[in-house]
Order: C-alpha cells, then structure tokens, then sequence
DNA sequence: TATTGTTATACTCTATAACTATA
DNA sequence: TATAGTTATAGAGTATAACAATA
C-alpha cells in the first residue's frame, strides 16, 4: 500500500518528465520551421510513401478534423499534395512534393541541433539507459 | 561517417518518440481536467509554495507572456490567487487556493490512469529500462 | 535604466458538431 | 447506412512586440 502510492508518484514524475522534455523540444524550433505536426507528417509520408488523411489521423492518434487542419498548412505550402484516390473516389492521397522533401531535411537537420546537443551532455551511463529505453518508448507511442 | 548518419536518426527518432508519447498522454485529459500547463503550474504551487509569474516562466521555460495567459486561466477558475508582494510592489505573488489544491490531487489522479496502463502493459525489461532512463530524462527536463 | 507584470496579436495544434460525396 | 473527407467553431498553449508600474 506504501508501495502503491510511491508508484503512483513515479509514475505522475515519469509522465511530466515526458511531457517537459516534448515542450523543451518543441520550444528549441527554428526560425522558418514547421510544426511538430506538420514535421512528423511529413516523416509518415517519407517513410511510407503516399497515405489517406484518415491513415494520417490513426498514426497520429488524432482526430480526422485535426489531421484535415495539419494536411492543409502543408499543402498551402508547398510540401504535400492532395490526390484522388483511382479505386475509390471518397479517398485522398497524401503525398509529399520535392518541396516537402528537402524541408523535411533541413528541418529535421536543425531539430537535431539542440536534442543531439542535449544528448552529448549526458554521461554514458544516462545516454545508454535511454537508449534502452528506446524500445519502452515506443510502445508507449503506440505505433 | 555511415555511423554519423545513423546517429542522427536514432536520435531524431527518440525525439519523435518522446514528442509522440507527450502528445498522447495530453490527448488522454480526463473530462473537467486542466490543461497541462495549469496542471504543471499547480504542480509547482503546491511543491513549492507562492511564486511570482517570473519564477514560474523560468521553470516552465515559457516566455512571461505565456505564463501570464496561463495564471490568467487558473485565476478565472478560481484555482490561485494573485497577491501584491510586500518587499516589492512590481512582484506578484501567485497562491494556490484549497480549490486548487482539491483540483490538484484530483487531477493527478485522473491523469495518472491512462499512463499507469500503459507502463502495466510494458515488460518487466522494457519496464525497467524506463526506470533506468528516469535520470536521463531529468536532466533532459532541465530542472 | 532595468525589472516585473501585463495586454495585444497571431500562429499551431487540438477537439466536437455538422455537412458533402461516395460506397 | 457507413465511410472518407471536409468545414465551422472553439479552446489551450505558445510566441513577439509594446506598454505600465516600480526599483
């Protein structure tokens, strides 16, 4: 019972960690940069080619509305295309323009800057604990 | 230099992680909740005592604009009180009041279920790992 | 002058509700 | 009816620029 609320207050800590560390993270953008969502769309389309809205919406775990916002920032710049789908008239694919490839580079290149900077300021011994986390962490995105 | 690059999208993808396990966990908000920021500013209130909105910018690192939005939002929810300082009449000091202090634990508790889950349905390994990682994850928090 | 707090304004991301078009 | 996409609207969180009050 002792033991439960400590849990409990690892938890809470390990649950605001992750978050503060995401608003450092985000916080660290640079000028002319996309957002965390238009960023991390652009690395669904990059790694799995073309996708539907919908498709978008589930790797993202938001809604189809959120999504449709997002998908729409990106294509009044420049960086994706919306395209009908052959089979069935309802879809729409999503697919990344030269444009949104080379600003999908760059950006990642710049976001890098302050995480890797952050990163090589650890000691070894947090560096490979986090490291084996990696796999934690992914389940805990779920997908 | 093939390990350069390897490097670079390992660490671009445990900052990815890290932003998409922050955005779930934002997303899994219980119905009445508060926002993260006013959650983590409560958080601060009560671990800490009265800070003026300065303190809190700097914890939170966010601009004072922002956190001046965000105390706005808990002051209208009758969740803090400002309160001149003595020694300094620029200072402001912000107070949690019960009614914020009530929210406070009930929120954690809300907020907390989602997460525990999802750490019960981690391994005993990937578990650990992430245990082991919480340190890294401190120093990445900044403080 | 420097510091503290604040307001004005704007952008991103998120959501729910409701509508259109196609299957 | 069910599915895919979209628009309308709203709220939280963040930022920069500019201003007021006090030290």
């Amino acid at each position: 019972m002792a033991g439960t609320v400590v849990d409990e207050r690892d938890d809470d800590e390990l649950r605001i960690l992750i978050q503060k560390v995401a608003r450092r993270i985000r916080s660290n953008r640079a000028e002319g940069d996309v957002g965390d969502s238009q960023l991390s769309v652009l690395f669904y389309l990059d790694v799995r080619g073309a996708l539907t809205p919908t498709e978008l919406a589930a790797l993202e775990h938001v809604t189809p509305p959120s999504m449709n916002r997002t998908v729409n920032g990106l294509e009044e710049a420049g960086l994706i295309v919306r395209e009908r789908a052959t089979d069935d008239a309802r879809k729409v694919l999503v697919r990344l323009t030269p444009a949104g490839d080379r600003l999908l580079v760059e950006t990642r290149r710049l976001r890098s800057v302050w995480f890797s900077d952050e990163l090589a300021n650890l000691t070894p011994t947090e560096r490979a604990a986090l490291e084996a986390a990696r796999p934690a962490l992914r389940k805990l995105a779920g997908g």
